[in-house]
DNA sequence: AATGAATGAGCTTTCATTCAT
DNA sequence: TATGAATGAAAGCTCATTCAT
């Protein structure tokens, strides 16, 4: 009469990732405490009590999805960076490609979202995240700067501004389509945003060089 | 004889200000939701009950925030932008200035900080901040690009893209201090941020130009 | 420059029963616990805080009302039964006259109606509404009624009987209008209703007599 | 294997009943705002959330316990006077007997009390109360007074006073006990009472008749 | 593994009452 | 005498969490 324990098995181990899917949509429309269990157990298909068999309160599905969107992009992201060890420029755009590739993904906002609107309450995610993420990011951005800088390919500049100037148009990008789009509305293709940003960076806006 | 209801009448009149300020402090370390009445009208030295003398729910204490923030901004700015119609490049320069203003006031952060953590719950703010913020400051810098570039002072390019790489910088450095810097940690300089991030933009990374 | 310390202290010295006035109204509409002292206190032309100037508490304020209203009622319509000895016929036509005066000014209803609704709040209340009262009246009128009976003017009947026939309607008609009248309806005249409920109860309703 | 799941949904089915039936004793003993939603909950044996469970609001118990009482008595009543075409005088005991009955269940008093206290707070429930009961069955004694009065046997008056003849008495009874009447006292038999009323309408309280 | 009825701590909000002026 | 800003206890309501089934 049990149709077969072994469907039964496969979705009862995906169930943690069904629910963590859902309650980053319910956290990202609602916020924390905004979120209602009942809405997230409603969005994986389960009983508001059901959702305690694999989470032991709120505060630790919010800790899981965290810590399941860090480990889907710390890592590989940084190794792509650092075993590029040829030309800065090359490496700039495989880079650049990267946010390319996670700017046209919106489920992918959703975690940095979350932890952006979270911080003040939950300060230790704001901290896991930085270290297992920005960080990471950010320490691989600044010395591939510096390698450029010590080749003479890159002007001399603080390098903690030149990240902010390469991948502040992302971050605002993110913010934007989370944020401020409205339901209809043409979205900025990632593409052309960033081809078009790197080109600027790299080139300058100007089309004579040399101001002060 | 009556020389202290012109004190109380004073200490009245200042309330309202007093308490969108408790507020402000409230949602930006804990969100909307997670912000508790109390603890408020406690920043504004006044009793729970007190709070409601002056506002009709937390809700619209939100509401009147975020006006207030709506209103102090967004006109002047604008106004600075398209009066000053020289050289697009000095004008971008200027622009720039009030960025570097503002990344230095950091009480200046906590309406837009907290109209990206509630856009999901309140959409008429977020509507209301873009169209009267947003839009306008947004609105300004597109038609000055294009004058830039009718100009032929700059590039071709989408001026969309060229907002995001110009201002992304900023915002990005808005949500670094209030969501992952650390008490104790140095904070860029917003001069330096600015001026260079400006001189990038304007002339490019890289020492030879000429990229693809 | 004080206009007139007489006009002045005459003000106060009709205050609580101005105050009074405003309580009955806003008692009537909401009932005790629904009405707000600041409603009462902006009834009366005053401050919140100064009804407290002449009634320690709100429900000081019910208790006065209710006695204003007993002693106002009370003693006088009792005195007007018992001192008439005369044929008892002639007394009921005279008893049923007061109640037709009564329910000609619907001012009178306010207090009966505020007991009625809050008894189960104040029994101390409708204990002594009904000591002063109605127990004065109720007596007064099965007096009457016995002396009939011993004359052999009325039939035998329990006289607690008795005494709902008679004012029964009254007090329904009383309900009907504080509670149930619409505003624009038209109310049943007074004087109709106690003669013709009065010819009913001395003759009866039906044309033939003798019924089992 | 399954055999308490039906026990429970069985009290889950009863749960709305028990709780109107608390709400009305609270209701009765402290008026609506008087009444705390903690108590009515402990009244149905349950805490104060799982109200919420079945009812949104207090006021929502409020209506829901009026819309109840009226469907329990207005029609029944009403078609029992209407069918019956026969005697005017029969049809008029055969309603007193219904009043007789009413008067001797107390929990039948509550309803008419409530929405009697609750008026002035609430006039959509008065009004319903008085559409769904009061005119109905008003309108069919209205209507049985004056089949008797084409056919001769009651005196020509005023249906609407003679409704208040024949009913008033009872009326003030139900109020009488739910205000007034002390825990010990004793009760006036409702059978007695109705019938000695009756008695009185339809002969007359004189012994010897013909008074103006 | 799953349900959903039930709990109760905790929040927002109201309002009688006080008090400085 | 009068004001009205301020208080704080108490109430309605919500919702994360538990538990019997």
């Amino acid at each position: 009469m049990q149709a077969s324990p072994k469907l039964r098995q496969r979705r009862a181990d995906a169930r943690p990732d069904e629910i963590l899917n859902a309650a980053a949509r319910c956290f990202l429309a609602c916020g924390f405490s905004g979120a209602k269990v009942e809405h997230i157990a409603a969005g994986a298909g389960l009983s508001k009590g059901a959702v305690y068999l694999y989470f032991k309160s709120k505060e630790e599905m919010l800790r899981a999805l965290i810590e399941r969107g860090v480990k889907r992009v710390a890592r590989t992201a940084a190794d792509r960076l650092d075993t590029d060890n040829g030309d800065p420029i090359q490496a700039l755009k495989e880079a650049a490609g990267i946010f390319a590739q996670v700017l046209s993904k919106p489920e992918l906002f959703v975690v940095p979202r979350i932890v952006i609107a979270e911080a003040g309450n939950f300060p230790e995610i704001a901290r896991l995240y930085r270290d297992e993420v920005i960080d990471v990011g950010k320490g691989a951005l600044e010395r591939l700067i510096k390698r450029g800088q010590v080749a003479g390919v890159f002007v001399q500049m603080d390098p903690q501004v030149v990240v902010r100037s390469l991948i502040g148009p992302f971050i605002m990008q993110m913010i934007w389509r989370t944020t401020f789009e409205r339901p209809g509305e043409e979205t900025l293709d990632p593409e052309a945003l960033v081809s078009g940003h790197l080109d600027i960076v790299l080139n300058g806006l100007c089309t004579r060089k040399e101001h002060q």
